[in-house]
DNA sequence: GATGAATAGATTGTATACAATTTGTCAGTC
DNA sequence: GACTGACAAATTGTATACAATCTATTCATC
């Protein structure tokens, strides 16, 4: 649908495109857990053929944001409990040690601290506009940048795969409502990270985190395991 | 070459046997950091065709083990020393994390200890022998095993991918070469482990690893760097 | 009407064909 | 003899063709 032009040259600009919106839609919960990614419709959707889409769906797969089943596709992940305490488990230790690095280097890269502001500054945009998926995102797009930021790449790699499976635990598991405090959480915490405050921060950061927890249910009974499977698909676990 | 029989169902298999050949060939520095992987030639080795062997690289690629270079193709990895020094960062954190997990789960996976003994004991062997390839794949085949029973598979894969980079960069910056107390090492390791004692674990833990960076030259300095370049390949960083 | 086998359609998995790009070679010029 | 440009070979990047598998529908049977 798009001009083809010279069909090479901008391969990997258009693999982190559509990499990029598979990403986001599932930050904003605009893509469910379960859902099918057919190869041939996202085809169509971006314009190139089932090999490109393919490297992207193994990409996603690689980082454990989709699955593929095979002879029957890719889908988009459903972390069982077990998964999201895992999960979860990971993302915590990656965050505080993320934290701990930026605090570190605060004073050799003060000048790169202006994206964090202006993704704070969106959020609270968005939070008063009431766009649910977008403040998602953005929330998640902070804790990417702060990650960036740590300078530290395998661990920056490593969160850029937990934050979307976070999503997916929260479209899941969330039983409350967030409240917009997570906002404000973000903003104290990028003043200790300012002044150095290392410790400081990671209170914060185990905080924050410790919010977020606080609103999934994530016990194994049998009625808050089919709450969250309900609200996804592919329901045939034991038959296979 | 190898009888095509079904071409279907063993796939997934078929892709796990090719991608750890190439693994286990890194972690046992047969493959040299640099080295040209060429889509047609591995192909031939493998029996498959290039769409399989470019899935497979482009997994390595995500793990960092091997880069695309655009339209010029894949070579195994060369961390330079500010990547090394992340990759190695990134690597304690996780082992610290690890084998704290194994330390509190001891308990109740006394069992999955023996494959730990039996490694230890083929490492044993194969320093004996002098086969110094086996001895180090079964070094980080040791580690990963214990990422294996932390029981948090994100942490397990995020090391999958940090244990052949560092192969690569022991490859790359080792100048001593390493003592054999890396085998009793894991030995006292695996001893805290199943007494439970987190804390001595993560001591010890923490000095194997020092022990391991005590062997790299890993300063800037220019003597240094070319010393590391010297023996990769691909010098041409400046001109393309 | 419910159950189950057979068949048609849809979708994935792999190989291959072709286009685009790079790399190496060789002639021509200064 | 060194340098530049053009051409040829080799290799990657993408699309497509075809085979294998799964899914859904239909029809027969009880």
């Amino acid at each position: 649908m798009v001009e083809p032009k010279s069909t090479r040259q901008k391969s990997k600009t258009q693999d982190q495109h559509i990499y990029e919106e598979i990403f986001d839609a599932i930050l904003e919960q605009r893509l469910w857990p379960g859902t099918r990614l057919k190869e041939e419709s996202l085809g169509e959707i971006f314009g190139v053929s089932r090999t490109i889409i393919r490297r992207t769906l193994s990409r996603l797969a690689h980082e454990r944001v989709a699955v593929f089943e095979p002879n029957r596709g890719a889908f988009v992940a459903e972390p069982d409990v077990s998964d999201a305490r895992q999960i979860l488990d990971a993302r915590r230790l990656m965050e505080l040690a993320i934290v701990e690095r930026v605090a570190e280097r605060a004073s050799s890269i003060k000048g790169e601290f202006k994206k964090l502001y202006d993704l704070i500054e969106q959020e609270h945009k968005s939070s008063a506009a009431a766009d649910k998926g977008t403040a998602i995102r953005l929330s998640g797009e902070f804790h990417l940048e702060l990650a960036r930021l740590s300078g530290n790449k395998p661990l920056e790699g490593f969160l850029h795969s937990l934050v979307p499976q976070t999503s997916l635990i929260i479209a899941l598991y969330q039983v409350k409502e967030g409240s917009r405090c997570a906002i404000d959480e973000h903003s104290r915490l990028l003043d200790a990270l300012k002044l150095g405050d290392a410790e400081e921060a990671k209170r914060l950061m185990g905080e924050h985190l410790d919010h977020i927890e606080e609103r999934l249910a994530l016990d194994e009974s049998p009625g808050n395991r089919n709450l969250a499977k309900v609200f996804g698909r592919q329901v045939e676990k034991t038959g296979a």
